[in-house]
DNA sequence: TTCAAGTAGATGCAAACGCATGAACATCAG
DNA sequence: CTGATGTTCATGCGTTTGCATCTACTTGAA
């Protein structure tokens, strides 16, 4: 008998997790890291990626973080000179990143020599097409992001009527 | 012109990272882990779904946590009375893990909720056939796990000869 | 204008993490 | 048997994380 569909997608959602862990662990191990972690590698990329100045807001859409600690980790960049954080003229709330020349640069020199790694472990993996279905795959379920409202979103109902 | 195979492998990889934070984060924000937390659930899913005793080196393979980190994870889990670590009897230096009674039911009530969630969203992104499609990549990814030796793996080779 | 509600980011603090290292045991050549 | 080497897990310690909360600013309705 067919598996469920839930059954399914379970399935499916593990052996995406225990891909990601792997090859996590080994990217992590090899030996590229020593000016820039992972996790500043994800941010300066994300920023490099993105046309230029970016809100922390933005940048927490696309990194495993919480925004305080997001928050910190920008300050520490900010203080080695690969972020500047400038304030947002629109919104006095908000902060403008962008990447310095220097860390364009770091971000750029790590990156390559990363990517080299990713292609090694991925072509090694699977075919071309199994490549082109796994970005499509991977956009699909990237974008239902937005995640579902907690509950029924109420239409802002008030307290009962005093 | 086609894409060459090293960026058709970044980009995979690169849509692979973007759906696991998306998702990771959308499964974080469900109110379903107040008894566990995600990395915890984790732990206790790998033992719930490997047999039963299990080494530490062996759950670390799984996990995407360094050695201490899961040492110490594990020793408050057996503090809360879900896991139990025992001595090895085959090896003096190594554990026997295995859930508890308790551990493996408050498995079972935190899977179960989060094996709901898990299918809402992807079920939402995916046809069956991606479904299927992402599980056998996913599987043959972190197969290829090993990693390479750090280099040529030299043969033990000594100093040069004196 | 005024004020309530919402949003962006920063900060205090305890918990958790990673790195380096240590202790205990296993393994194997000589 | 003995000592060198490798493996498994634990521990010290400084750094980073998450949760709760705070401040500053924006938004929108009255």
């Amino acid at each position: 008998m067919p598996r469920s569909r839930s059954r399914l997608a379970n399935d499916a959602w593990e052996s995406l997790l225990t891909a990601h862990a792997a090859l996590m662990k080994r990217f992590a191990a090899e030996p590229i890291w020593d000016e820039l972690s992972m996790r500043e590698y994800d941010v300066l990329y994300t920023l490099a990626k993105h046309g230029e100045p970016m809100r922390l807001y933005e940048l927490g859409r696309g990194v495993l973080l919480s925004q305080p600690a997001l928050s910190r980790l920008v300050d520490r960049l900010a203080e080695r000179g690969l972020v500047e954080r400038a304030p947002d003229p629109a919104d006095g709330r908000g902060l403008r990143l962008a990447l310095t020349e220097t860390g364009r640069e770091q971000q750029r020199r790590v990156g390559g020599r990363h990517a080299v790694d990713v292609a090694r472990a991925v072509n090694a993996a699977l075919t071309d097409e199994e490549m082109r279905q796994l970005e499509a795959i991977g956009r699909k379920l990237a974008a239902c992001d937005p995640a579902p409202p907690p509950q029924t979103r109420r239409p802002n109902r008030q307290e009962a009527p005093r």
